[in-house]
DNA sequence: AGTGTATCCTGCAGGC
DNA sequence: TGCCTGCAGGATACAC
């Protein structure tokens, strides 16, 4: 569910809550989002100090002392909500609680149980890193770049661009709605981009994460922020989830297409095959 | 190696 | 009102 725009939000928020502060202990109701399982998670997060904040792709990640990373990997339902006081309410479908000193509680929250938190060491970390393609904005990546990354692949770039190792951070809406905005079909091989078509698509994708990052994300249903409150940018979506709906630029309807049980969307006029 | 498919799980909306 | 079907922002294991 959440793409990099509602990580990005999320880790903007948590940073002042979480910096400097020690995980005290950890609540676990839900031990099935632990893959190294309970008792080795307890011991690799009790009693560290979370010494910053921050993400890699749509996870969200907590460099911890001792060389240790905690990484938060939100599936479609996952939230993380700061419980700033006691007076605030505990949210549903809680799974994780982290308990911090001198003061608050963080909540991570997945009705779906997707999501999945990992304490991975140095090693872990680096192969992780390594594993995952640029982000977006990474200044290295240039038009030439990414063209040349597309280069071998003849499956849909609407595939391409939401495979989280040759790009991090892109999921549905936001492939979708930058293929829409550069004018590009969803299902055209990734190969088959000009390097006009390529660099006109990394500055589409770049533009339209900045913004829904400036709104706080885009909430279709489940996404909170770590208030509880939703982001806004659904409002500003030119495609996604609106099959049938004329297309916002030339007025035809736009059309749902399904591939591989997931639904893609795209304007026949604007986005010529 | 790249590609497509099924699957994990719950909740909600729409049709009847 | 209630039952059924389809659908969902992700990621991975698998078969070809």
């Amino acid at each position: 569910m959440p793409e990099l725009p509602e990580v990005e939000t999320i880790a903007r928020q948590l940073r002042r809550h979480l910096r400097g502060r020690r995980i005290r202990k950890v609540t676990l109701a839900r031990t099935d989002l632990l893959p190294q399982g309970a008792a080795a998670f307890r011991r690799a997060v009790q009693n560290r100090r979370i010494l910053r904040v921050g993400r890699r792709g749509k996870r969200l990640v907590c460099g911890l002392s001792g060389s240790s990373w905690l990484v938060v990997s939100l599936g479609m339902t996952g939230r993380l909500l700061w419980q700033g006081d006691s007076r605030t309410p505990v949210p549903l479908h809680v799974g994780v609680t982290f308990h911090l000193e001198p003061k608050g509680r963080l909540h991570y929250a997945d009705s779906r149980r997707f999501g999945r938190l990992v304490v991975l060491g140095p090693e872990g970390w680096e192969a992780l890193r390594r594993s995952l393609g640029p982000e977006p904005f990474d200044p290295g990546l240039s038009g030439g770049k990414f063209h040349q990354a597309l280069s071998s692949f003849k499956a849909p770039i609407w595939a391409w661009l939401q495979n989280q190792h040759h790009l991090a951070g892109v999921g549905n809406i936001y492939a979708n709605e930058a293929l829409h905005r550069a004018r590009i079909h969803p299902m055209r091989p990734a190969a088959s981009l000009s390097a006009k078509d390529a660099e006109a698509l990394l500055r589409a994708l770049r533009r339209v994460l900045r913004e829904a990052i400036q709104q706080g994300g885009s909430t279709l249903r489940d996404y909170r922020n770590t208030r509880g409150e939703p982001g806004t940018f659904v409002r500003s979506l030119q495609v996604y989830g609106r099959g049938g709906l004329p297309c916002r630029r030339c007025g035809i309807p736009l059309v749902r297409g399904v591939r591989s049980q997931r639904s893609f969307f795209f304007c026949p006029r604007c986005q010529p095959v």
